[in-house]
DNA sequence: ATGGAAATGAAAATCATTTTCAATTGTGAT
DNA sequence: ATCACAATTGAAAATGATTTTCATTTCCAT
């Protein structure tokens, strides 16, 4: 049952280890190798499940796929120009957890943003 | 060219300002009001883009369209029921804030949800 | 009233993702 | 090697949210 496949994560890394699905795909398609796209969403979802890899949204609602070098991070983005700086969450992973704690969630997950306009613009 | 509908606006407010599309546009069936999917979203865009709306997105990459009044706060949606439960983030708010200066950014704004199961789920 | 602009919504199109299912491959026992 | 059976694969169909198209209806200023 363990559908991870090595192609599908090394994939992955060489796409920097930020990729949607469509993605790795495309990648795997142009490098030559033959898969389904179905195999490619198989094998995400088992590197999901065993935590090898983090599953993020974009904005327009696609899941990105992130190799979790176990650091959990968030981002600012800038709202004029786009640029986006990865950041230290360790106040939000708190927040998140005895927020969830007081009012009696389980299996909690979280997401948080900050918007703003960076130095230059 | 104003599409904010008040009807989809209204029925927001009166879903706890915290709806998908599909949600908003069921409960106004259930309210007996005719109106179409496509004017639903057409409505909540123009509303997001008159910023009397944010957007986010759940687990599932579902758009929930947010009615941001007044007074900041976040949420805890269960990701099975759909309950959603205010929480105070004070100390999001300075995480944003001291995050924000420490990257140059200015004129910042934030966005933090926790997802996780209810205690009745 | 009348003409044109804006709004509406049903149906079709789009696009990511999931499911189905038949075919292929791998494995272990004989 | 051979057979049986489980796991893997992927093409095609299904799903579900969202967007687009387009013909119709509503609004408003004349």
């Amino acid at each position: 049952m363990s559908r991870s496949n090595p192609r599908v994560l090394h994939t992955l890394e060489s796409a920097g280890g930020f990729a949607s699905a469509q993605e790795v795909y495309k990648l795997m398609q142009r490098e030559g190798q033959s898969i389904g796209l179905t195999t490619v969403y198989r094998a995400l979802q088992s590197l999901v499940n065993e935590k090898i890899v983090d599953i993020l949204r974009r904005e327009d609602g696609e899941a990105i796929y992130r190799l979790c070098g176990g650091a959990h991070h968030h981002h600012i983005v800038c709202k004029s120009c786009g640029d986006t700086v990865e950041i230290e969450g360790g106040a939000v992973e708190k927040w998140a957890k005895s927020m969830a704690a007081e009012h009696g969630y389980r299996d909690v997950g979280h997401s948080a943003e900050i918007f703003g306009l960076c130095p230059k613009c």
